[in-house]
DNA sequence: TTACTATATATAAAACTATGCATATAATAA
DNA sequence: TTATTATATGCATAGTTTTATATATAGTAA
């Protein structure tokens, strides 16, 4: 894949792109937490949850630092939760369009 | 798949998070153009772009209207070029810290 | 009517992503 | 040393997305 502006950009939002990987950063937007913490908070198995937050990771939206057996990841820049929270309020004013046009 | 909130917002970044969706609402955003004037932009078959297009449009993120022959797209929101702006802001300070980690 | 142009869609193949299960690694404790 | 705990990785499978090619549709003009 040609390596343009365009497609980094689109590798960073596919990273965001994703219902666990949302909420993970969702939990983490107050604070890093340890994996052991995150874990029991979605329905899914560890392994994949170990995945997804090095999807995250890979794309900078995380860092993670190492205290004996845990692993606690943190979001890298607040920005990201900006963007969330716009992408969210954006999403909260189509769906108030479409049910104006359905009713 | 469950039809949570980060669902819904996650297949909104997914309609984002596409080098050629992202070109296209470049294009885009100073107003609106038929799709006569955005294929010959991009390196890409007519049909793969209408399908772009199309999931843009499905996402709510354009919208567009026929006149003759011709269909021209829109954003709809002019704070999805905000968001796409803040992720390029974002991108640009996550390569910054990645050149200073490898000098 | 036919011919032409702009855009959209069907289908199939290829490429990519997410998942579960099993296993590996790393840190600690006994 | 062995056992235990927390996290990561290998591998196979299933599911999804993107693409090219061909074809369909809709609007216009002759």
């Amino acid at each position: 894949m040609a390596e343009t502006r365009h497609y980094y950009q689109a590798e960073m939002l596919k990273a965001l792109a994703h219902p666990t990987r949302l909420q993970i950063l969702e939990l983490l937007k107050d604070g890093e937490l340890c994996v052991c913490k995150i874990v029991p908070e979605l329905q899914m198995e560890q392994s994949n949850i170990s995945r997804h937050l090095n999807i995250l990771k890979k794309e900078g939206l995380v860092t993670s630092r190492k205290e004996g057996l845990r692993v606690y990841y943190r979001i890298t820049d607040p920005r990201i939760n900006d963007l969330l929270e716009a992408s969210s309020e954006l999403l909260k004013n189509f769906w108030e369009r479409k049910q104006k046009t359905l009713v």
